[in-house]
Formats: C-alpha cells, sequence, structure tokens
DNA sequence: TCACTAACTGAAAACGTTTTTCAATTAGCA
DNA sequence: TGCTAATTGAAAAACGTTTTCAGTTAGTGA
C-alpha cells in the first residue's frame, strides 16, 4: 500500500519535524513518480510545482525521509544517488531498468544460505549485504529492439 | 596467483599503453594492497614512492587498468569508488571488512536461480548484477570487542 | 646511438554533486 | 496572538572527478 503525501507529513509530525510547504512539495514529487531519481531531478520537479524550493531543501528532506526509512536509497552502477519511495515495510532489493528507471522490489533474496557459508569459511561477521539487478524492462525492451532494426534499415 | 608489477607492465606495452615511471608507481602500489584503496588513498601512497606522480594519472591508470580487467572497482556503501588488483579471472563478487578494508573473493553467488524467476516474474531482460557483502574480519571482530570492553570499564 | 612522434605528463581550471554557513523566515505551540 | 526553536534559501566551501593544454618522454625505426 503506497503512502499518500498527508500520510507522509503525519509521520514527520509524529517524529517533531515540521511540516513545511517545501517539504510537502518533495514529498509530493516522491509519491507520484514510479522511477527512481536523483536530487537534482526532484529538485527541479519540485521547483515546478513550487518555485520557492531550494536544492539544499531537497537534500535535507530527503535525509529525514531516509533516516526515517520511507525512501529507498539506490546505489546505481554510475554511482549517482537516487530515491524512490519505500513500497514495503520489508527488507527488500532492487531490480532497475537501466533504460527508463522503473524500479521492481523483491524480497526473498536467498542470500543467507550464501552468508552463512561465507561467514563459516572466512570467519566475516556479515552485517549486510547490498544487492541490486540492472537491466531492461519489458517495455524498454521493445523499444530497444525497434531502434536497432531501424538502424540496421538505415544504414 | 598474482600478478607482479613487471608482470602487469608487460600487460601494458602488449596493449600498446607505455611503461611510465608513474604508470609503474601506481600499479606498485595495488599490487602491494590488500586492501582496497580509493584514487586519493593511491595517489598519496604513490607519492612517498616518487613524488612526480599526479592524481590525474592515478584517474588515468585505473581507467587503463579497469578496462583491461586487471583490477575490481568496488561500489561500496559510502559511495566512493575504490579499487584493488584482480585476483581471478573468473566472475566473482566481494566480501569486504568495512573496517580495516579487507576484501576476500568468491565465485558461485547461486543467484542464477534469482536471476531466472524474476526474469520470468517482471519481465526484465537482466543483464548484470551487483552483490556485495560487508561485515567484520576475524581480526576487527576482536579489535571491536576489545574496545568495547575498555570503554565499559572506562564508564 | 640518435632522432622522431604519438603517447603521456602535471598544473590549473572546470565540472557536478553534496555540505556548511548564516541571517531571515515560519510552523506549531502556549 | 506572540514566542521560539526549527527551517529556509543563497552563497560559499568542499568534495571527487574530468578536461584542457603546453611541455615531456617511451618506444620505435633508421
Amino acid at each position: 500500500m503506497r503512502l499518500t503525501t498527508d500520510k507522509l507529513a503525519d509521520i514527520l509530525r509524529e517524529h517533531n519535524y515540521k511540516v513545511t510547504p517545501q517539504r510537502r512539495v518533495v514529498v509530493d514529487v516522491l509519491v507520484h513518480s514510479n522511477e527512481h531519481m536523483t536530487p537534482s531531478t526532484i529538485y527541479e520537479k519540485a521547483r515546478q510545482k513550487h518555485p520557492r524550493v531550494g536544492l539544499v531543501t531537497v537534500y535535507r528532506t530527503l535525509d529525514i525521509l531516509s533516516g526515517l526509512g520511507l525512501i529507498c536509497e539506490l546505489h546505481t552502477l554510475d554511482n549517482n544517488h537516487s530515491y524512490l519511495m519505500r513500497e514495503t515495510d520489508k527488507p527488500h532489493h532492487h531490480l532497475i531498468c537501466s533504460e527508463c528507471g522503473k524500479v521492481i522490489d523483491f524480497t526473498d533474496c536467498g542470500l543467507g544460505a550464501l552468508e552463512k557459508r561465507l561467514s563459516l569459511e572466512t570467519g566475516f561477521e556479515i552485517e549486510e549485504h547490498l544487492l541490486e539487478f540492472h537491466g531492461l524492462c519489458c517495455h524498454c525492451q521493445t523499444i530497444t529492439a525497434k531502434r536497432e532494426k531501424n538502424e540496421k534499415t538505415a544504414t
């Protein structure tokens, strides 16, 4: 179940954060996007809704939301931070379309056994793991296929 | 089997890269470290051996070595690029000590089944995955345990 | 051995992202 | 309504990384 902007505002208040217009706008941008976005993308979208939002405030709001576990931070391959609303309470991982940025969550990564094995073999006390899958979503596969076909005809 | 600086110099020459003193020093730093290092750490260590090395050259050399698949690039949690000599030809992943930076390679991540399942369920064409384990190595566990004990006695 | 040339170099500047600083503003409470 | 701590944006600083450019050099062929 996806949280609304109002519900998120309540959560912020519950944690003694003030709900300013700027924060509402940033939250709103996140709530209404299905793709992961970098801070500057969020900033641009936020400005369209409310010109009096600064990039600094975007960063600060993302910090707060991240700290409360309300948004996910993606460690994408090109090493840009990227954020999106968290869809589930459970620990999970992401499957990310490298073309359009669409993100699908999945739980049950099945790495428990591997983690145990590695821990035994190496003596490491494993604290966490980072797992992301990258590829093309259904939609972008067809687009890419079409484009490649056209390029072939062109040459 | 670990490659030597000389062997790596040969590989560079084979690929029509000149083997300059600066490149040798950067390679040497990498060869003689068991930990992953950021470009600026490599830069500092390189300068100790040979003061006439610029940070730019470190970046350029890392690019070359990375392009030839001779070093691994780590996507660490704090989003800093970090590099270390590649120990194996096989595709592999890393187990990283968050305290001392020690890295252990492992193959057989066993994610093939999960990848297939996700592909079927979501229609994604999965191109690659990013997997890293983070934790404390044997040695750092005991150090941390000692420190915590001392802190308890102190208070 | 030398001389040539493409490849390579470091310093400086440019770049994009993120953080810090600070004086002015404001949300939420009494 | 008025108070106050929290929040704001602009500007500057602080990063890590890349680009530019004129001077230098490794490796080749004579």
